[in-house]
DNA sequence: CATATGATCCGCT
DNA sequence: GCGGATCATATGA
C-alpha cells in the first residue's frame, strides 16, 4: 500500500474554495507487528484512528510544534498506515508558501510535517474519511510504475530499521532531504543516495 | 502529579 | 553537522 500512494495527487479545499494539490512522491509504512509504528503498543485515544476503517487520515502531533498525517491502510481492528512524507506542490502554491513561510518550491511539501503544515492540516483532521471527504481526499493521479521507485530504510527511527519501508519515486527532486548521516566513518554515502 | 521522549524542522556553524 | 525549540502523550510514582 505504501508504493501505491505513490503518484496520486493529495488536494485539499479550504473554505475560501482555494485548492491546494501535491503529486506524492515518498510515504513510509507502519505496520502493527513494527516497533516503529505508533500502533504497536495498543489502541489509544491518540492513535485510535489507525484501528479504524481503512482510507481515514491518521493525523498526529510531535515534537511539541509538527503534525504528520498517515493514510490509515489495514482492515478495521488491525493498525496499519501509511505516512505521507514528501509531495510536488501542484496546485495553490502561493497559499503553500504562506502556510509554510519559506518561498522555495522545494521547501513546501518536503518532509512529512513541511506537508501538513503545507495543506493546514493539524489535528482537527485526525480521523478524517478522505474517500468521501469533501475538504480533503486522494485524488488518482498517475500510477509510478514499480521499475522507478525505489526503497530504503525509514527515516527518523530507532527500532524497526530492518524494514526497508521507505518508499520514493527514482530520481524525483521533490522527495525530503537524506536522512541525517546514521554514523559516517571514512569517506562514502550512507543510506538511499538518491539525489 | 512528574517526567521522558519523539515517524521533525530550522538556524547557525 | 549540530542542537534548540516546545508540548502532547504515555507511563510510572
Amino acid at each position: 500500500m505504501g508504493p501505491d500512494l505513490l503518484g496520486r495527487v493529495l488536494v485539499r479545499r479550504l473554505d475560501d474554495g482555494t485548492r491546494l494539490a501535491a503529486r506524492i512522491v515518498e510515504t513510509e509504512a507502519y505496520e502493527p507487528e513494527d516497533p516503529a509504528s505508533h500502533s504497536f503498543r495498543g489502541l489509544t485515544p491518540r492513535n485510535a484512528v489507525m484501528f479504524g476503517p481503512a482510507g481515514h487520515l491518521y493525523v498526529y502531533f510531535t515534537y511539541g510544534m509538527h503534525h504528520c498525517m498517515n493514510v490509515v491502510t489495514g482492515p478495521t481492528g488491525e493498525g496499519s498506515a501509511v505516512l505521507l512524507r514528501a509531495a510536488e506542490p501542484l496546485l495553490g502554491i502561493d497559499t503553500m508558501r504562506v502556510f509554510r513561510r519559506r518561498e522555495g518550491v522545494r521547501d513546501l511539501c518536503a518532509g512529512p510535517a513541511m506537508l501538513c503544515q503545507a495543506f493546514g492540516v493539524e489535528r482537527p483532521f485526525d480521523g478524517a474519511d478522505l474517500v468521501i471527504g469533501r475538504d480533503l481526499w486522494i485524488a488518482e493521479g498517475d500510477p509510478i510504475s514499480a521499475a522507478r521507485i525505489a526503497t530504503g530504510p525509514r527515516i527518523g527511527i530507532r527500532v524497526g530499521l530492518e524494514h526497508p519501508w521507505r518508499f520514493i519515486v527514482m530520481d524525483d527532486p521533490f522527495v525530503s532531504a537524506v536522512p541525517r548521516r546514521p554514523k559516517l566513518t571514512r569517506s562514502g554515502r550512507t543510506g538511499p543516495s538518491t539525489r
